[in-house]
DNA sequence: TACATATTTGTTATCGTTACAAATAAGGAA
DNA sequence: TTCCTTATTTGTAACGATAACAAATATGTA
């Protein structure tokens, strides 16, 4: 069981309950969200919750480092909680986002012809396995 | 010298004069604009240029392989002519976007964990070489 | 040249995101 | 606990990129 409080405290973010929710989704819900599926996600339960408070929060957690951000395809901004570098793929029959455990050799913080790197994604596309086994049955 | 005209149509693209103007400025200029750089780069030589046009032909190009279309950062789409499949690096502070030449085993068309994939990007990003060298003089 | 069809244009709509100021909540001192 | 100061949240309005649409124009062909 994660202190979520701490957490945030521990990165220099005083904890408001809107703040702990937005972490707590992330961590419970590995799904690559956009920052409306979580306002959809947590309004019900929270009803005055604004997107503007989940924009603003999702920006300064990435800022902090306690959250990643990620630009995949179709210009969707999407955060998850895993903020170890691991390779991404994207669907284009269901929409859903996998993890790839495969892992490779991450450039952050190297040096490539001349440049110096601090993120490196990498980013597939294609039909899920999912999707591949409907197609079939 | 390409004669962009016969390229459309071997790609089943009648080519108009904007379509050829938007194609041969891609081929001309390697900075992998958005859309909206043609536009402001072409409206001069082509006063009643529309933004649509611009948007719906960079479309049309990418889905019948003319060109590609990049999902880097900051959700932002570009554009570029050269179709083969190469690293991308945008600096933080120039905002510029290099091809790296070092190359990499591509899994288009191949299988990763039962997903079948069609696109492999990968997306590096931190601080060129130029303002590397600029910060320190 | 004239026609039928495809393309382009300009306007308006939409979507995700941000700016801003007023309302509210949180944490520390008394 | 209560009060006070400051940070956070909220709601609305603005923004920028893109798409939808119908009218105007250009294109290729006969
Ligand atoms: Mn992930
Ligand atoms: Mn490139
Ligand atoms: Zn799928
Ligand atoms: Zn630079």
């Amino acid at each position: 069981m994660i202190d979520f409080k701490e957490l945030l405290k521990e990165h220099g973010i005083p904890p408001s309950l809107q703040r702990i929710k937005i972490l707590e989704y992330l961590h419970n819900f590995k799904t690559h969200p956009t920052a409306d599926m979580i306002y959809q996600a947590l309004v019900d339960e929270m009803p005055t919750l604004s997107k503007t408070t989940v924009y603003n929060t999702l920006k300064a957690f990435a800022e902090k480092g306690v959250i990643v951000e990620l630009s995949l395809f179709e210009n969707e901004v999407r955060y998850e909680y895993n903020t170890t570098p691991h390779i991404h793929f994207k669907c284009i029959k269901c929409g859903k986002i996998y993890d790839i455990s495969k892992t490779f050799k991450c450039l952050k913080d190297e040096k490539i012809e001349g440049h110096k790197v601090s993120e490196h994604h990498i980013n597939l596309k294609g039909i899920c396995k999912s999707c591949l086994e409907n197609a079939k049955g």
